[in-house]
DNA sequence: CTTGACCCCGTACCTAGGTACGGGGTTTAG
DNA sequence: CTAAACCCCGTACCTAGGTACGGGGTCAAG
């Protein structure tokens, strides 16, 4: 299998193919006599790993780990619920800071409503003030 | 005030003053003979405004916007209400987001521990298999 | 009158996860 | 046999919001 077909069958980008081997993310594969690299059927099934544990949310270290997790067998459960729990933490951390914007904005998008008569413009007072 | 007084007082770095400046979010100030900036005082004010809306969500472009905003009388609420409501609709596209990877990752932590006592690891065999 | 703290400018670097470019070799179909 | 389509590599670029570096000028205290 060509990168190409690779990356067509994978569904992700010739350069993004290249950029994982250097992250070692997927072995750098064996070559032809011309050099190019000739990957073995399961490098899909590899990508889809990668592909689904970013949507989890994992960073490419991570995921770097997980696949490293999933050959060594003395790896626990634990360890890759660690490393869940960890994404985890990070999202819910993002959550919290978004849910912080949304709460201050959305009063002032109300406070803008109901104050619409008066010239002043809520939200551009709320800036303008200390704190 | 020199610039680094007004970093001082603004409790920001020098170097992100000059970048500010070249975002036009800050008027370049006059210079003194030696080519020294020289910062009135509102400049703490207008910097204080800049972080407070990034602290909401705005974006450093969306911030200019609103600077200008702030100055042109032409401007009603209702533009600076709209961009409030756009940044609200990113926040909210971006927690729905995190909220999808959320729930998935806190399943699988689930299974993690009501399966612990068989081999496999629940997180890895569902980053295996096909979607 | 010198030393340290400050200022100038242009440019490079940082994170994260890629994407694009340019110059060159290879393979395959017609 | 040739043209398109593919592959190689190294390097630069992208977003966003800064931060750091290096070489050089300036200002105030002792």
């Amino acid at each position: 299998m060509t990168i190409g077909q690779l990356a067509k069958r994978a569904g992700v980008n010739v350069q993004t193919l290249r950029y994982y081997e250097r992250r070692a993310l997927l072995p750098a594969p064996p070559r032809t006599g011309s050099g190019y690299r000739q990957y073995p059927v399961e490098s899909v099934r590899r990508i889809a790993f990668i592909k689904r544990a970013q949507d989890l949310g994992f960073t490419l270290d991570e995921v770097s780990e997980l696949l490293a997790f999933r050959v060594d067998s003395r790896t626990n459960c634990e360890t890759v619920e660690a490393r869940a729990a960890g994404a985890i933490a990070r999202i819910d951390a993002k959550m919290a800071e978004l849910e912080r914007m949304r709460t201050a904005l959305g009063t002032l998008v109300d406070s803008c409503r109901t104050r619409r008569a008066t010239s002043d413009c809520p939200i551009l007072e709320s800036l303008e003030d200390e704190a």
